[in-house]
Formats: structure tokens, C-alpha cells, sequence
DNA sequence: CTGAAAGCGCTTACAG
DNA sequence: CTGAAAGCGCTTACAG
């Protein structure tokens, strides 16, 4: 017994059938420690000295050994938020240009996309269950903002989560990637000044939304720059719809003095703003401009197509994504939110005002 | 040796700690057989008699063991093909609609969607892997009808399909969830034609998909119906986007004799056509009415909004899922395709012709 | 067609 | 902080 070769990597004449390579085994024998050990790291254990883990995790995911997921594949959860903002549900081209824009970068970086409606506090918790089980590199929540309960549940659970387009001002517990909604607002507005507007009404969303908040703080702040005075009956309120927006063009129509140009406070309103001024027998850009915020797909279908304000929402998504999974070590990391710029498109719904001349309203 | 009891439910005084609800070992044991057996059945091994496998099913589904799942909880996986005709890879809102109906479907019967974008052999190969190792409910194909090779492989993976909407002619190989299209160009027309018009123009879409000759033969069955002769001249056909709208019915308007409605192959064209009317300041329904084909949620975004035919595009989502889990002793199983009714929403871009006083073309 | 047996990959108390 | 040992859930040749 005594001649028994100490367990030399040569001492096994054939090497003894090496392990699966996507293996346990295999990772703990070229990382020098037992399978216990690598057990440990993968489950997140806290018992591992910070050294063995870190050799533990290079190797683990050079084996392509996703961390967080049990998969054996990368996942990552896309949580909708249907509030009171999301009308129908998702039907929202808004909302499905983000699925889109994640699906996207998901799928370039080798992972897949689990899409979950979480309408309830109910369907959170039945989504963090099964989440927490199978194992997942993390959410994306479009527009909701998790909440004290909600984040703790998660941080218990180890799923990291980055907020896309936070309905409430974004704070500093979670992280958020944004859009320099103040900035859209303003460059539009700025853009109707140019074009020789000073009667420019706009149509806000609902108060409740951050961004809604922040768009008519750009238009505000451009009509000041400009040395322009904010007419209180030019400004409006209604819901992100199109509905929402033919309501309040109508308004601002029959007002003694309306506008000539109409800022809208996204593209389903300029929808509705165009229909408004097609019901009159009114056209864009000749008798009233509108600009539309979010360029989605849809803006070009407009007749004339939209100028608006675009949102980079496949951007969004890919930052949005980035920031989930650069959670080791990344410079990323402990930046809480992330704002990407908007640009104004010009398209074809805008131009000069109708001028001293006369305002183009003869009927049928 | 001859008093030990025969296995009775209550040979045992302590229950021997009975294994894990969800456990394989468990089910052996409620079905009476042994492990092996029902690993077998679990992995669709042909080696189990048929009553053994039946038995053995029922418990697995049960006990919430999700067959063809090795996750623990339903996945379906939704395949979004990039074919030649989406052009700027799922903008879409047509495919979006269809992708927010799976999701719903499924999130209704508890299961996750997995949306993958499979835009090439490479990668349907790299999905189907990922797909036969961590086990699926099946996968829902959008548009693309696997054909030969890709329908063997799936099948050895035990991977079940349903096409949504085939861009080729369904048959007998794949189970396939399409629409009434030609239905839906007979109704268009036949609406156009009883609101007077008889010089009606239609616009397809590409020749290869098959719906979009389904549509056509749809508007010359209602024009024969009717007596109506089809001028040719009056015939278009252009790619299933605004702009091909937009260029065909510039070109219809253009004609000696233009037509007095144009029924677009599909929504996206129907905006276009709208476009081409605003740009020469002609409006509908008053100059020339339109129609267009799907109902997206953004037909009833137009100026004016849309007259179009409905194209039930949640409810074959829906059914395309259900058809997905009738696998096993469903009836619906044996049925290799199914059409769901279109349905012509009349909105407000259709009305009577001009009539015979005047085409109402004065310009400026 | 069925199951005993060997074995794989992983996890988890527990001793050090 | 580490790993030997026991053990769980599953799969797979293989004997019958």
C-alpha cells in the first residue's frame, strides 16, 4: 500500500476517462479544489474565500457555465409593466419596440428572452418564484418601477434588475436607463421657433409619468429662452392615445386664437392631432405644424409623416441589458442611471407658420 | 420470508419517508413500476408498452411535471423568421401583435415565451440545439414553414410546430394557423362595390407570400360576383410597406381614368396610399376611398382611421398554441390547418364615390 | 417491455 | 474556509 503513487497528474497510465467538460468535476480539478467547493460558488454561498471564488468563476465561465442560471443558457426576463399608462395592454408600439430592442441584444450576446406580463403584485410573486428557481441573469422591468418590497424580494432572490423608462423620478436603489426627455422636448419646441412659430400649444401626458413631467419642462424652457410667454390656454392634458390627442387639438382648434403648431406629447397623440386637423378639412404643415415624441416605427405611416422627437428605444433596450449584466466588476456598475439622448426628426409635418397672409381656413 | 407483506399501502407502520412530490421516484411508485420506466417515458423512449406510458403521463402532467420540459415549468419558444418580406426585422407591428398574443396565450396557461429571431439555417440549427436540451413545449413558427430537413430534425428532437400565418402554401407536413385572406379581399371589395364604386383598384402585396394572392383572388371574385370587369391597368403590386403603398397609388392616381377606390394588401400600404392622397391635397373617403388588410392596432391611428379587414391576430396566436399542447389524445391533433375568419371593420376612410357631379379634383 | 444495478452530476450537512 | 462522505434525482446499458 505503501507503493500507491500519490495523485500525480501522470501517475494513471490511461488517463482516467476525464470528466464532461461542461462539468463540476472538470472545474474543480483544473481549478485545484473540491466539487464542494464549486458547488458552493455556483450557488452563491457565502462560505468561499473571495480568492477561490474568483478562480472558481473565471473557470466556471469559461466553460460556459451561465452564472445565475441553472439553464445551462442565458436568460434574461423582460417583466411589462401594465399600468394605468399602458392602455391596451401592450398594444403599444412603444412597448413593442423595447421587446424588440432587448429580444435584439439578448440574442447577440447568446441569450434569450422570457417575456412576463406582471400586472399585479400577485403575478410579481409568482414570477419571482419561478424566476428564483430556474435561475435567470436577471430583469428588465419596462416602466415599473420596483418598489422597497418588491426590490428586496429580488436582492434576496440574487436577480438583479435595470428599469427601462421609470414611470416615477428614478432614484438611486435601483438601476434605470432613461431618455433626455427634457432635452426632446425643448429641441422641438426650439425647432417650431425656428420655423417662425409663437403660437405653439402642447399636449402633455399623463402628470403621473416622469417623462410627461419632464417633455413639458423642455417645452417651457424653450419658449422662455425664446423670450416667448407660455399662453396657458395653449396647454393641454390628456392621455397618451390617440384619442387623447384628437380631444385636445379640437380644443385648441376652436379656440378665438389658435395655435400653429401643436407639440404633442407622444406619437399616438400626433396621430390623433392629424386626425383632428383632417376632420376640418386642415392640413400639416400648411395651416398648423405637429410634432410628434417617441419616433415609433408607425411615425413614418403618418400622411405627412411625423417630425418628432426620436427615443432611441432599441438603444435603451442594449443599455438596459449591458447594465444588467455588467454586475461583477463592471465600471458600469455603480452608475444608478443611465439617460440617452433623443433628436429631433424633422419629417413632413412641420414647417412655416401660415403667415401674416391669411390662415388657409377656407372650408370644404 | 413468507409472512413479509406484499407491497399493501399500509405494509409499512412509518410511511418510509416519501420522496419529493415532484420526483420521479415518487410517480414510479404511484404508477407501480419502477424508475427506469418512467425516465423512459420522460425521455420518449419507444421501449414502454402503451398502457405503461398512458398511465405513466397522466401522473407526470399531474404532478406538474411539464413534458417535454426539463425546467420544471412551461416554455414555449415563438421563432420570428426574417424573411424577405419583414423588412426591418420585426418593426413590424403586425409580427409584434402576433408575438404580445403569444405571450398572452401562454402567460394564461402559465407558460413563459421564449422569442428567438431566426433569421438563417445556422441559426435555427444553434436554437434547435439549445431547444432539445432544455426540453420545450414547442415552438411557434411565424410566417416561416420549415421545410424537409428542418421538420426531420425537429421531429427527432420531439419538438412539436405550429406555423402561424405560412408564407408558402400550408400542407399536409406541418400543422399550420392562417386567416380567411381570401375571404377578406371578397368582403373588402364586395363593401367598396355596395357603396357604389366600380372602379376599384387594388394594390397585393409580393406574389410569393401566399396570402397576398389569397387577397387578390378575393377582389376578382367580388368584382366577377358583381359583374364587374377588372381593368388590369387598375392592378398593382408592390412590397407589403408604406412606401410601396405610397408609389403604387401615385401611380393609380395618375391614371386618365383613376380609380375611385384602392384596396391596399395591407395596412402598412394603406397609409401609404393615404400619404399619396394628402400629398396631391386629396382626402378620403370624399376623393377616393381606401381599405386596408390586418387591422393593426395603428389602423385606428390614420387621418382618416382605417377602414380595413380584421385579421384575428391574438386568437391565432391562441390557437396556435393550443394546437401546440393538443399533442397528445387532443382532437384537434389530427387537424393539419386552420383558418380564422377575417372580419371587415368599416371605419372612416371608405364612403360613396364622388359620384357623377364632379371628381372634386380642384387643386391648390 | 420491464427493472436491478451502476453511475453521473450535483448538493448539503458536517467535521476539521 | 475547505473537502470527504452521504445522498438525491436522474439516466443508461444490459439481463431477462
Amino acid at each position: 500500500m505503501a507503493a500507491k503513487a500519490t495523485r500525480e497528474p501522470t501517475s494513471a497510465p490511461v488517463p482516467a476517462a476525464h470528466p464532461g467538460s461542461g462539468t463540476l468535476t472538470r472545474i474543480a480539478a483544473d481549478a485545484g479544489v473540491s466539487v464542494s467547493t464549486v458547488s458552493k460558488v455556483l450557488n452563491g454561498r457565502t462560505d468561499v474565500s473571495p480568492d477561490t471564488r474568483e478562480r472558481i468563476s473565471q473557470l466556471l465561465r469559461k466553460h460556459g457555465y451561465q452564472p445565475g442560471s441553472k439553464l445551462g443558457f442565458g436568460v434574461v426576463d423582460l417583466l411589462l409593466g401594465v399600468g394605468p399608462w399602458t392602455m391596451s395592454a401592450g398594444h403599444d408600439p412603444w412597448a413593442e419596440e423595447l421587446i424588440h430592442g432587448t429580444v435584439q441584444a439578448a440574442s447577440e450576446a447568446g441569450h434569450s428572452v422570457l417575456v412576463t406580463p406582471v400586472s399585479s403584485a400577485a403575478e410579481f410573486e409568482r414570477w419571482l418564484a419561478q424566476a428564483a428557481m430556474r435561475g435567470t441573469h436577471g430583469a428588465l422591468s419596462v416602466l415599473h418601477l420596483p418598489g422597497g418590497a418588491e426590490l428586496k424580494q429580488l436582492e434576496a432572490a440574487g436577480i438583479p434588475v435595470v428599469v427601462i423608462d421609470p414611470a416615477e423620478e428614478p432614484g438611486a436603489t435601483v438601476r434605470s436607463v432613461g431618455t433626455t426627455n427634457w432635452q426632446g422636448g425643448f429641441s422641438a419646441t426650439r425647432h417650431l421657433i425656428e420655423l417662425g412659430h409663437t403660437r405653439i400649444a402642447a399636449i402633455a401626458g399623463p402628470t403621473t409619468l416622469w417623462s410627461s413631467r419632464a417633455r413639458l419642462g423642455g417645452y417651457r424652457g424653450a419658449m422662455l429662452e425664446a423670450g416667448l410667454t407660455v399662453d396657458e390656454r395653449l396647454l393641454s392634458r390628456d392621455a397618451f392615445s390617440v384619442r387623447g390627442g384628437r380631444q385636445q387639438a379640437a380644443r385648441l382648434l376652436d379656440l378665438a386664437a389658435p395655435p400653429t403648431a401643436i407639440l404633442a406629447g407622444n406619437d399616438a397623440q400626433a396621430f390623433g392631432v392629424l386626425q383632428a386637423l383632417n376632420a376640418r378639412g386642415l392640413r400639416a404643415p400648411h395651416d398648423v405644424s405637429v410634432v410628434g415624441f417617441d419616433d415609433v416605427a408607425v411615425a413614418t405611416w403618418a400622411a405627412p409623416a411625423l417630425t418628432t422627437v426620436r427615443q432611441p428605444l432599441a438603444a435603451m433596450a442594449a443599455t438596459a441589458f449591458r447594465m444588467l449584466r455588467a454586475g461583477d466588476g463592471d465600471t458600469l456598475a455603480e452608475t444608478h442611471h443611465v439617460e440617452l439622448s433623443t433628436t429631433l426628426v424633422v419629417r413632413d409635418s412641420t414647417g412655416p407658420p401660415p403667415g401674416a397672409v391669411d390662415r388657409a381656413r377656407e372650408p370644404r
